[in-house]
DNA sequence: AAATTAATTTAGAATTATTCTAATTACACT
DNA sequence: AGTGTAATTAGAATAATTCTAAATTAATTT
């Protein structure tokens, strides 16, 4: 549960950018977030976090989790109204929710799609963020038999 | 709040097709969508409703929109965690949020433009629908000084 | 070092959209 | 008319999140 030094540099820097301090709590869900790179709830995060803080509050989390997404370090991702995840993959990429097993995949996917998407806005429309969502199921390949 | 009789063949067509039967009230919800084109709450819509329909419940409005989507008549719209908006272009498009009015836009896009993204999935990955959703705000254009 | 200030954390209450439950109603088919 | 199934209804229950107000922490000034 400790960050890297170059990560703790992100972490600093991007805090601050945001004028919001580098706490013991925000540092803690962030590096738990980064260690465990799947797309937990905030009340995973909590349970996960009491481990190795059992006094944090889920109040806590929902504050840190905020300054984080604010600050940019990770990013909120939301399928239908399920609970809101979050995200440490900073990359560009889209999200495949499968319906069979609720597992949340990150999809790479080239900046010059994402331009792509933008060219097809009204030219007065300014987009700050675009959110890429796939539901479906994953096909079983058959080399198993 | 009437349905030509182009939408009343969809609408009884496409109930029908998911075994739901084609009732007074998913009628009434679906003519008063499609006769707005906005993107409305399920409580905006049950607001709506009782307009013309005092005795309709909010349970219901939750069962017909349930029963629309599933027959895909409407289509669901999430931004974040607000509630969920419904929505009767089924074109394929997407949806930009602008966050200084609220206002959810239809964004067009070619067909060709869904194929691609999903060209980026891995191989076993099967997408039954995507989702696109910006984020953003719109300019004021200049000429109106 | 003590005092002051501002930001953060905390516990628990409050909110809100949605779902659930059980009873009633409507409709199709014998 | 009677039976069976699906749909509607009112109200209770749920669950994720936000709010509130007090306590704690950290930074800054005296």
């Amino acid at each position: 549960m400790q960050l890297s030094p170059t990560y703790k540099t992100l972490f600093k820097k991007a805090l601050e950018k945001s004028s919001l301090k580098p706490t013991k709590q925000r540092e803690h869900i962030f590096s738990l977030i980064l260690n465990k790179k799947d797309h937990p709830t905030a009340d995973e995060i909590y349970t996960r976090s009491r481990e190795t803080m059992p006094s944090i509050s889920l109040a806590t989390i929902y504050n840190c989790l905020e300054s984080l997404v604010e600050s940019g370090l990770i990013r909120q991702v939301n399928f239908e109204r399920e609970s809101t995840r979050y995200c440490p993959n900073l990359k560009p990429h889209a999200h495949f929710l499968c319906k069979d097993t609720g597992t949340i995949y990150d999809v790479d996917l080239p900046n010059s799609l994402f331009n792509t998407l933008k060219k097809h806005l009204p030219e007065n429309f300014q987009a700050e963020q675009i959110d890429i969502n796939f539901n479906g199921s994953i096909k079983k390949t058959n080399n198993h038999p």
